[in-house]
DNA sequence: AAAAAACTGTACTGACAGTCCAGTCAACTC
DNA sequence: GAGTTGACTGGACTGTCAGTACAGTTTTTT
């Protein structure tokens, strides 16, 4: 673990700092070394080239997210044991954890990705995929333990309304970088929330 | 307009498409005027730089989608007065007009500029940002309508409201990419359209 | 003490953005 | 019909960056 390890994931967090404030392509290695006290040689003798450094950053992406929604809804799940109310709790602290953050949402990886199709090779579209896809099962079980207690009042497709918390954040994190108001993010995250109370709450409210 | 203003078009459509399928960087120039029937210096004579490119795109592609937001909710408005039913039928037509792009929705510049923003100088950031307060203006306004009429069952402001369509198509779009699913975008926009029907109608249907 | 892992240093190649500038050629102007 | 302007071509260059190759050095592990 020690040394190796070491340079690799100060190589990693110099990257990703870089790559979410500027872009992947705008992130030259020369920086990403500098910054880190290696020299170039040393960074390709950790990564094949630039895409298997993004591969290596979207798997650990993928794998602090995951555990990030895991203990938002575990706490939620703490909270309340009815299904319905531990995803408006659930989305209620995400909105928190969004906006604490103090030069708004970090970005999404997955998104610089999309945009850069061409640029990655498959291995990297595919660990975004499965990311993705990953999300989808999440909320997908979530809004189906939903519909076992509550009817849902529109018949809507409970796989479409767990792409709707993956496109809202997406979305509201490329809204609130283009108008540059942080806050927008965890604002949609509340509309969000709001839809699933109008659409599973026995009353409105 | 002639000879002059045709090989800028060309240019312009020309690195559309392909920076839509590869992304900004991943398009040099050699290749857009290889495609162009030009040259490099011809390139450099109707464009100061790459940035430049990147603007002008951006700048025609706001008025593009403003001309088909309101094309659309025109037509919408052609077949009710009622606000409310105005934007779920504009709703309607949008998440059919996208739903009928072969390979998805072409995407958008202006995501593609929000992920690479170190990358573009500050009037490409400008002029995206008028872009993005453009709708909310416009979408706004809509809501504000409905509020005319319909009492509001959530207490959420338009604004946000506002932006929620944008962060949806945004979205929807990133996640449409990710996942290969060039049906999810309109999916998403359906949803919202569930959210705007439950947050007004007076009965839930 | 030997081997493997984790590097450094140097010298390249090739792609690409961008600059500079001299020249060409068609259309429009006086 | 001579001169000007707009729309280019062609070629030579500079600078930056990714990536390769490989020999040598230090540190850690066995």
């Amino acid at each position: 673990m020690a040394r190796g390890k070491d340079t690799q994931k100060r190589i990693m967090d110099i990257a990703q700092a870089a790559i979410l404030e500027k872009g992947f392509d705008a992130t030259s290695i020369d920086e990403i070394v500098a910054n880190a006290g290696i020299t170039r040689s040393g960074f390709f003798y950790h990564f094949a080239d630039k895409n298997a450094l993004a591969s290596a950053l979207i798997e650990r992406h993928i794998e602090i997210e995951d555990d990030l929604f895991n203990d938002l809804f575990d706490r939620a799940g703490e909270l309340s044991d009815d299904p319905l109310q531990r995803m408006l709790i659930g989305l209620k602290l995400l909105a928190e954890l969004v906006e604490d953050m103090p030069n708004g949402h970090p970005g999404c990886i997955v998104a610089t990705a999309v945009y850069q199709d061409r640029l990655f090779n498959q291995a990297v579209r595919q660990a975004n995929k499965r990311a993705v896809l990953g999300w989808r099962a999440r909320f997908k079980t979530m809004f189906d333990e939903i519909e076992a207690v509550y009817p849902n009042k529109d018949q809507v497709a409970t796989s479409h309304l767990a792409d709707m918390v993956s496109s809202i954040i997406e979305g509201g994190i490329i809204m609130a970088r283009a108008v540059e108001e942080p806050e927008l993010t965890s604002q949609q995250i509340l509309l969000l929330r709001s839809y699933v109370k109008l659409l599973y709450s026995p009353r409105a409210s």
